[in-house]
Formats: structure tokens, C-alpha cells, sequence
RNA sequence: AGCGGGGUGGGCUAGCCUGGUUUAUGCCGCAGGGCUCAUAACCCUGAGAUCGUUCGUUCAAAUCGAACCCCCGCUACCA
């Protein structure tokens, strides 16, 4: 446990998970990574740590340069389009970036080309001609899953590339007998082809060592790492044969680019450095931040990322510095705190399957400040989380009605009572002191919790201490002191509205807007020139006057919302309509009715059965991903309608030599079946 | 199939690392009561859980260990 009596003045690094430039960030992204992150920034700020903040689009991946040449567009022009479009997105969920940036940049092109100079001249990159498997068919080398071919160890005709199936032994391509293209089945040829490989092996014991010796990693992270090291780390290609992305700096690696993971990482010191030379044009601070052993470095991710980061990235990190005197070293992750997953409804976000929220959406169904509040309190931190529509209702209700009205009886007794103006206090009794020392304990209880990355926590405890406001409010009930004893009702309300000054500077971290809404309120100091230690039982002085208050929230009306979100979703598809084909593009499709004939599970397939079905005049084999739908006593028998001429495929080893046509629309798959009997073989037109 | 996470009252959830201080926490919902300053908000009381199952360790297990069942995710794969 960290505790805040221990921590000075420090410096952080603060920084989340590089969102893809090619896809709108959901609610589960933005919990994991961004959203989190700056919670803890902002909090950080608030107890007066130094602190930068870092993000940015990673911009290298592949859907960007295949919609790029779809488009007949650069990459690049494409990449900084959405790029803009995901900046300002999170400048509307307000997310406090110090540098929101992206990877096709060139501080960052130029930085990740030196630092792996750096790294092969200190030993860690290994350049391994490799005979590699091309496809003269398909004009490209074969990744280690595009081959296929019989194992050498069990014999096993369906062998992949990179592992066998069956007796689960690690292989290389070339060791396959027989090998063949698992896209044309054509037998691909050996070349020799380049790669340059990081030196993982070389890494591990110290990996290992920094894993486990940290103490807040969470488990989840923890327990993946540990255990991948356990198992003996692969040495890792850097290199790919692409063209969109950072040119490998290595000599004789011309044509090649660097694989996106091993350069988006390093955005976190590139974007550290351009902040530094470009934003604030003070060059040093970036060696006072990154190269200065007591800096913190924090990674917030969802748990997909947990490799990468602690296991890639430090491993980078500690290549890098090998050569390094010690002042030029820089600073190994601190904690890399990684959440589970956001479910909506209890299903997997999906854009394919429209199944979830999306951030710009959201913004258009709820206030901000609804959102950031929902998604803190129910943040994936130990267990995957759903998003529920109830749970949304249900949080708010509780922001509304504890927080919200207790600040708001506070100061409309004030502004009505009292002239508007804080009233004095006078001796404590029992009740009082119970209630100040809550106040008084409350920005410690919630900074602990926070510095040691419990979120949920935090603002579950920020929360509680509004209710207890309102039972401090009961048990004085001041509406009664009043007819009797004005200056007693003052006093409870002096306290009262240390309580509400309390409420602003803690929910500052989470929703920002509201905290300078009641700061107003109060003529309290901005949040700028706030401290999360200012918080004690005098600090808003008698005879402050303050404003009239307005309602702070309201309660959603939570059907209204679910249907705007309807109509939201119904437009959406637009962006995946299909674009108008003619009748001859129609007629190329050999669309027939055939007759199920067998059904045979798949071994070691969950979603697979491997179909013989008749044409009439042919029989065919056909795998069809049905197992979580039907029966194999429900499909056996039955007259389907297949797509014939789709180009086979091999699916778990076995041959697909068409494909089966089902409805398809949320949990429900529907084979298509004819209307009135008629012969396997009949053309579907 | 491999890896990771999880199964706690009707729903959501805390506790589990560091066994006892919990008659298992809190919120919503439900039943009853109180208050009337406040956005019908607030406060109090009550009903409701053999903490997935079985075995084991222990004076003591929701908490530790084993096996099993189920759920979720990642990877494979879903033509």
C-alpha cells in the first residue's frame, strides 16, 4: 500500500493506451485507458505533483492503408483526418491532456528510428536470414499462419505455420512437410528473406525480476507476465514487410517498416519529448521528466495491452539504456494499471455487430459529467463489467440524490436563511465533531485510494461521505433550530458548507465541471488554484456570500434516453452500407439448394461443423461456423441454400468448398432454407 | 484447445492478497415508519444469501489448497 504520508512532491508521467486512428474509441476504451488516466492526472495535479500527461492516435496499423488505397488516398492524409476527429472527441470528454498526439509524427519517426540504432548497437537485435515461405501465386511471403502442411513430430496433416495443433509443439514454417498456401493451396517456395528480431531471452530475468518485485501491478497483469516468462519469452521480429508505417532503420532493411506494437509503445517518450521541444518549447524538461529515476511512470490500458507494456516495452527500455550513463537512463514503468473489460449488456462491444456505445454518441444521449461519473463508479478494475442501461439509471440517481442534494439543501438554506451569506459557528457538540473529523479525514481516505489506482473506490467512499451529509442534516435538523435559535442553525450549516467545499475539490478529478460549478457556487478559488490538502473543517470562512444555486443534475429519464439511443444506432449503419452492384456482378454468384447430408462436429473447434452436402449431381464438403446455433440432428436432412463458387478454404484443417447462407442479426443465426420442396442442385437467382 | 479473469440476497456490488473484529458490506428494488430545509429528494427500521459444487487444511474459511461445474474475455477460429 502506498501511503500518502509517504509520498513527496514527485514527478509523473501519466499515459494511456494509444487509441487506433481507424475506429471511434467505445465506452470500454475510454474506461480502460484515457478516461482513468486522467482521473489520475487530474488528481495528481490537485495534490501538486508534477505532472505530464500523454497520449496519442496510433496511426500505423494496417485498416488504415487498406482503406487508404480503397480511397485512392495517402495513408497519411487519412491517418490525420480521423486522428483530428479522435483529438477532439476526447477534448470533449474533456480528457486533460498535456499532448494528445500521433505516432506519424517526426519526433516520433525520428526518435524510434535512433533508439533501435541504440538498441541493436547495445547487443539486443539479432538479424536472422530467415528461409521464409513465398507464394509465387500470391506474390507475397506467407506469415506463419498462412501456411499449412503436415507436422514433422506427430505427422499431423494440419500443422500451421508457427505451432502444431495436435501435439502442440512450436514450429517454423519450413519445418513442415509438405507445406502449402493456405490461401491458393498452391506450394509456396522457399526464400530467403531478412528480419530483425529483439533478443527477448537475453531480457527475461530482469523482466521477471521488475514484475515481481513491483507491488501494485495488478493481478490480473501480474499473473499473465509472470507466467508468459515462466514459459521461456520468444525472441520477437520488429520487422514487417509493409510499407505504411516507420522504415526500419537497420542497414539492409530497406523495404521493411516497424512492426506498430514495437513503435506505438514508444510514443509515451516521443510524445513526452515533442510536448517538451515543441508545445512548451522547453527542450530540458524532457530529460526532467523521463530520464530523472524518481519520476513515476503510469500506463493505463485494458488488460489486451498487458503484454505489450510491461513485458515489450520495459524490455525496450532496458535495451536502450544498457550503454546509458545513469542521468541518461530512462525510467522503467512504475505500475501499469490494467482494467478488465466494459461489456454492454453483457455482450462483447462490437462495431461490426453495432453492439455498444460509442463516445461521440454518448455525449448526444447524457451530459458528460453523467458518463464520467457511470464509468468510474462501475470501472472493470478486478472483473469484466457491464454496461447497463439500470446501472446508468441507478448511479445517476445516487449522484442526484446524495451529492447533488445535499449541496443543494446546503446552500438554498443559505442563500434563503441566512442572506446568502455562510453563517458562524459556534461550539461543536458530539454529532458536530463526529461529522468534522469526517470532513477532515475525507481528501486522505480518497487520495490513498487513489494512489494506489482504486478508482472505484475513491469515488465510491466520495459518495458515501455525501450521504453522510445528509444524515449530519437529519439528526441536527436545523429547520427546527431555527425558530428557536438562528445562530445554532448557522452552525450546522458553516459546517455544511465545509462539507459541500469538500465535495468540489474531491469530485474534481472526476468530473471537473461540475467541481468548478460548485466552486462558483461558493466563491471558493478555481480548481486551478485549488489543492486536494485544502480541504479542512474552516476553510470556507463565515461571511463568505455565495450565489444562487441551480440544481446540479437531474435524474435521467432513462427510457427517453434508451430510444434516442435507438435512433441513434439505426442511422449508424449508413457508414457500412454496401455500395450498388450491377446484375452481372449479381450473376457471378453460383447460389444453389443442396441437401445436408452429414453433420460432424469438429474436434477442437467450438463453433464448427464440417457439412456434406449434395448437389445432386456432386457432393461437397462445406464447414460452417453453426455449432452454437443448431443441433446436428436439426441441420441433418435439411435443404440449404449455398454460395458454390466461393474460393475454398481450409478451416481447421479441413477443406470448405463453399459457404452455407444464414440470417444473421444480433444472438439469432437463421439457416436459409427453400419455401416448397425442390431438388438439391436448383439455382438461387 | 491454450492462457487470463470471475461465480456473494431479485439486480449490481464490497470483503478474498494479509483466515477470526461481519449476526457477510453498500446501493437499487421491496415492506413499514419518520422528517418536511431540499429536485417526491432526505433519514430510520425490517424482510431477503447454507458466499458455484464437493473434498481437504485449521480451534476457526466467502477468505488458504485440490478436484469438478458454469460464465466471460484473449488467442485459435467463426467463408
Amino acid at each position: 500500500m502506498i501511503n500518502l504520508a509517504n509520498i513527496s512532491k514527485g514527478k509523473w508521467i501519466v499515459t494511456s493506451a494509444w487509441p487506433y486512428v481507424n475506429a471511434t474509441p467505445h465506452l470500454g476504451n475510454l474506461i480502460g485507458s484515457t478516461l482513468s488516466a486522467d482521473v489520475f492526472a487530474r488528481f495528481l495535479r490537485m495534490k501538486g505533483e508534477e505532472v505530464v500527461f500523454v497520449s496519442g492516435s496510433d496511426s500505423h496499423g494496417t485498416p488504415i492503408s487498406v482503406e487508404a488505397k480503397r480511397l485512392k488516398v495517402p495513408a497519411e492524409d487519412l491517418a490525420f483526418k480521423y486522428h483530428k476527429i479522435i483529438k477532439d472527441l476526447h477534448e470533449k470528454w474533456q480528457i486533460s491532456f498535456d499532448n494528445y498526439t500521433i505516432t506519424h509524427n517526426p519526433t516520433h519517426i525520428e526518435y524510434v528510428k535512433n533508439m533501435y540504432l541504440d538498441i541493436q548497437k547495445n547487443g539486443y537485435i539479432s538479424e536472422k536470414e530467415i528461409e521464409s515461405l513465398y507464394c509465387e501465386n500470391d506474390n507475397l511471403f506467407l506469415p506463419d499462419r498462412f501456411v499449412e502442411g503436415t507436422c514433422p513430430h506427430c505427422k499431423d496433416d494440419g500443422a500451421r505455420g508457427d505451432q502444431c495443433d495436435k501435439c502442440q509443439k512450436i514450429l517454423t514454417p519450413v519445418e513442415l512437410i509438405r507445406p502449402r498456401c493456405a490461401i491458393c493451396e498452391n506450394t509456396p517456395v522457399i526464400r530467403k528473406t531478412k528480419h530483425w528480431y529483439l533478443d527477448l531471452p537475453k531480457l527475461q530475468d530482469r523482466l521477471n525480476k521488475l514484475i515481481d518485485e513491483n507491488e501494485i501491478i495488478p493481478t490480473n497483469a501480474r499473473q499473465m507476465c509472470l507466467n508468459s516468462i515462466a514459459e521461456g519469452l520468444p525472441e520477437r521480429a520488429i520487422t514487417r514487410d509493409l510499407e505504411w508505417g516507420i522504415p526500419a532503420p537497420f542497414e539492409g532493411a530497406e523495404n521493411k517498416t516497424i512492426y506498430v506494437w514495437f513503435e506505438a509503445v514508444l510514443g509515451y517518450i516521443t510524445a513526452v519529448k515533442e510536448w517538451a521541444d515543441k508545445l512548451i518549447n522547453k527542450s530540458d524538461k524532457f530529460d526532467y521528466f523521463w530520464k530523472d529515476p524518481n519520476t513515476k511512470t503510469v500506463y493505463f490500458i485494458g488488460k489486451d495491452n498487458i503484454i505489450f507494456h510491461l513485458i515489450v516495452f520495459p524490455g525496450l527500455l532496458m535495451a536502450y539504456n544498457e550503454d546509458k550513463k545513469g542521468s541518461d537512463k530512462l525510467v522503467l514503468p512504475y505500475n501499469v494499471s490494467s482494467t478488465e473489460f466494459l461489456m454492454y449488456e453483457n455482450e462483447k462491444f462490437s462495431k461490426s455487430r453495432g453492439i455498444g456505445i460509442w463516445i461521440d454518441d454518448a455525449l448526444k444521449l447524457a451530459p458528460l459529467d453523467y458518463w464520467r461519473f457511470s464509468l468510474i463508479f462501475n470501472r472493470p478494475e478486478t472483473s469484466d463489467t457491464s454496461f447497463l442501461w439500470s446501472e446508468f439509471e441507478n448511479n445517476i440517481k445516487t449522484l442526484n440524490d446524495n451529492i447533488g442534494n445535499f449541496i443543494h439543501r446546503t446552500l438554498t438554506f443559505i442563500e434563503k436563511q441566512f442572506n446568502s451569506k455562510v453563517p458562524e459557528k459556534i461550539e461543536y457538540d458530539e454529532i458536530d465533531k463526529k461529522f468534522i473529523e469526517k470532513v477532515n479525514n475525507i481528501s486522505p481516505d480518497v487520495g490513498e485510494s487513489l494512489l494506489n489506482f482504486k478508482l472505484r473506490k475513491a469515488i465510491r467512499d466520495i459518495v458515501n461521505f455525501g450521504k453522510e451529509g445528509n444524515i449530519f442534516l437529519n439528526e441536527k435538523a436545523p429547520w427546527h433550530l431555527i425558530k428557536k435559535d438562528k445562530k445554532a442553525a448557522g452552525h450546522v450549516f458553516n459546517i455544511c458548507a465545509q462539507a459541500v467545499y469538500a465535495l468540489a475539490i474531491l469530485l474534481s478529478p472526476f468530473i471537473p465541471e461540475t467541481s468548478e460549478k460548485i466552486l462558483s457556487y461558493l466563491n471558493a478559488p478555481k480548481l486551478t488554484e485549488s489543492s486536494w490538502d485544502s480541504i479542512n473543517e474552516n476553510f470556507i470562512k463565515a461571511g463568505q456570500s455565495i450565489k444562487k444555486p441551480i440544481p446540479l443534475f437531474q435524474k435521467l429519464e432513462i427510457e427517453e434516453i434508451k430510444k434516442e439511443y435507438k435512433e441513434l444506432k439505426e442511422k449508424k449503419p449508413k457508414e457500412g452500407e454496401k455500395e450498388l452492384i450491377s446484375y452481372d456482378d449479381f450473376q457471378k454468384l453460383d447460389i444453389r439448394v443442396a441437401l445436408v447430408e452429414k453433420v460432424e462436429k469438429i474436434p477442437k473447434a467450438d463453433k464448427l461443423y464440417k457439412l456434406t452436402v449434395s448437389l445432386g449431381t456432386e457432393k461437397r464438403t462445406i464447414v460452417a461456423g453453426l455449432a452454437e446455433y443448431y443441433k446436428a440432428d436439426e441441420l441433418a436432412g435439411k435443404k440449404i441454400t449455398i454460395l458454390a463458387n466461393l474460393e475454398p478454404r481450409k478451416l481447421r484443417g479441413i477443406l470448405s468448398e463453399g459457404m452455407l447462407l444464414a440470417a444473421d442479426y444480433e444472438d439469432t443465426v437463421s439457416i436459409l432454407v427453400p419455401d416448397k420442396d425442390i431438388p438439391a442442385g436448383a439455382n438461387v437467382k
